[in-house]
DNA sequence: CCAAGTGTACTGGTCAGACCAGTTGTTTCG
DNA sequence: CGAAACAACTGGTCTGACCAGTACACTTGG
């Protein structure tokens, strides 16, 4: 299988990064899984045998990538945490501040996610899942009048309930994440002009449509319906140049 | 706006992420931009009224975030780094690594993302992109007698060059890492059975047909097709319980 | 005068040892 | 037996030091 001796470049691996690089893997491949303990810094300098700085270096780069937790005076040691979808968000959320993602790239991305979720949680809702649903379309309906605080929570609120619905949690994270991005950015952007009533009544009629065709379970309806609303909703905010692609996502097949 | 004196949960903030904040906010706000240097670390102890190890272990986690690069020797200080999708890449594949989805989520969210791409590839795609598929094919073609590793490269490779044809970062990235972990599992599973001929054969008139859609700017018919392909090609190892969203998410609307 | 080599003053990477505030589990005392 | 005091840890931070690199100004030989 080795036709030639390949030379490969190299750069140098500071001793941080090697343990960041051990631990790391040993979670990867369930040796070390969620609940379990690190030993103490002051044992790990030993085990590595580097010192503690050099422990601690390491021990914050996994902390800020979710995957360990450390408490001061835990004598059991930094805690192995469940891998949590913040990461994800905090990484897409910068990628589109910095404008590296465009935002029809995002507004793209979350016509898909927010289709198929749709589609799925026709199938898949449970009989609870869907009172929750209807739940929350009420509130929306009743708040519509107050604040729109209350309103937008009602309506985060029966979207992340679709998701839920869709029993796909890889759709429910990344959708949760590229909503969180959005919202982020359309706030910075029409900044303290929230929902206006218009606003609010078209988003309400809207969800109410989605509400139905979750409940008659007719799932290619649901799915279609969210994909164009996510498109109406966001599509003037779109430079006209990049909406085509959108519009071929809307109408999958004819 | 103050309705009410609202307490809120706190959590201590240890001195390294008050500047692991700063500075982070200091880019988002566009107060340092790529290619900017932050003062060395000697000098940021004093801004920031702490000791090096502390200043050290916020550069390390900037740098774990693709934020900034440190390197040695360099008397003008660590570098703003360009965003790049880099870390995305890598929060999307520990998630989906993780092991807490199931193989038919992972199948549902590739059909999505393999059919919306494909979709917008056939819109969004460069001549030069589409030459690149067209070799990509014929490389699977001529070398479907040879190695199965040649020919899944060149499988690889076609795909690859859709996912960019996209136009879209993050599908791209999400794709990646869907692939990636599918192909683990399946490794995983099927272990040391690699692509049979008729598995190939298979593959190569999928890819073919979807070029042809492609090449062809039909940008409904190339996600159907997709969607259908990556149904047909893992449908089996799904458990049968799980089938039902796959087949709906294959046909989104009649 | 210029090019090539030399120095030097910085940089980050790592280490050793220390102190503090906090948690936990045990021990002691009422 | 319960509650308060204790001891043995934990992580968070600081000080001060050394090394191997880099960049840039400075010599020095042509």
């Amino acid at each position: 299988m080795t036709d030639k001796t390949e030379f490969v470049a190299v750069k140098p691996v500071r001793a941080y990064e090697a343990i960041v690089e051990q631990i790391e893997q040993a979670i990867a491949t369930r040796q070390l899984n969620p609940g379990d303990r690190l030993p103490s810094e002051r044992d790990l300098m030993g085990t590595f045998a580097v010192s503690r700085a050099t422990v601690r270096e390491a021990l914050r780069v996994l902390e800020s990538g979710g995957l360990v937790r450390s408490r001061p005076g835990d004598p059991r040691g930094p805690e192995i945490l469940q891998a949590s979808p913040a990461t994800l968000h905090k990484a897409m959320n910068r990628l589109v501040r910095s404008g590296t993602i465009k935002l029809s790239e995002l507004v793209e991305f979350r016509v898909m996610l927010e289709g198929a979720s749709c589609t799925l949680a026709a199938e898949h809702r449970t009989p609870e899942q869907l009172e929750v649903m209807r739940t929350a379309v009420e509130a929306m309906e009743s708040s519509i009048a107050g604040g729109s605080a209350a309103f937008s929570q009602a309506d985060v609120e029966f979207h992340a309930t679709v998701w839920e619905a869709s029993h796909n949690q890889l759709m429910q994270i990344c959708g949760d994440a590229a909503r969180g991005a959005l919202v982020d950015l359309v706030n910075d952007r029409i900044d303290s002009a929230p929902d206006s009533g218009a606003q609010m009544k078209l988003s309400l009629a809207h969800d109410y449509e989605i509400f139905n065709a979750i409940e008659a379970q007719d799932g290619a309806r649901a799915g279609q319906l969210a994909r164009t609303f996510v498109i109406e909703y966001y599509g003037d905010m779109i430079e006209h140049g990049d909406r085509n692609g959108l519009a071929l996502l809307g109408v999958p097949s004819e």
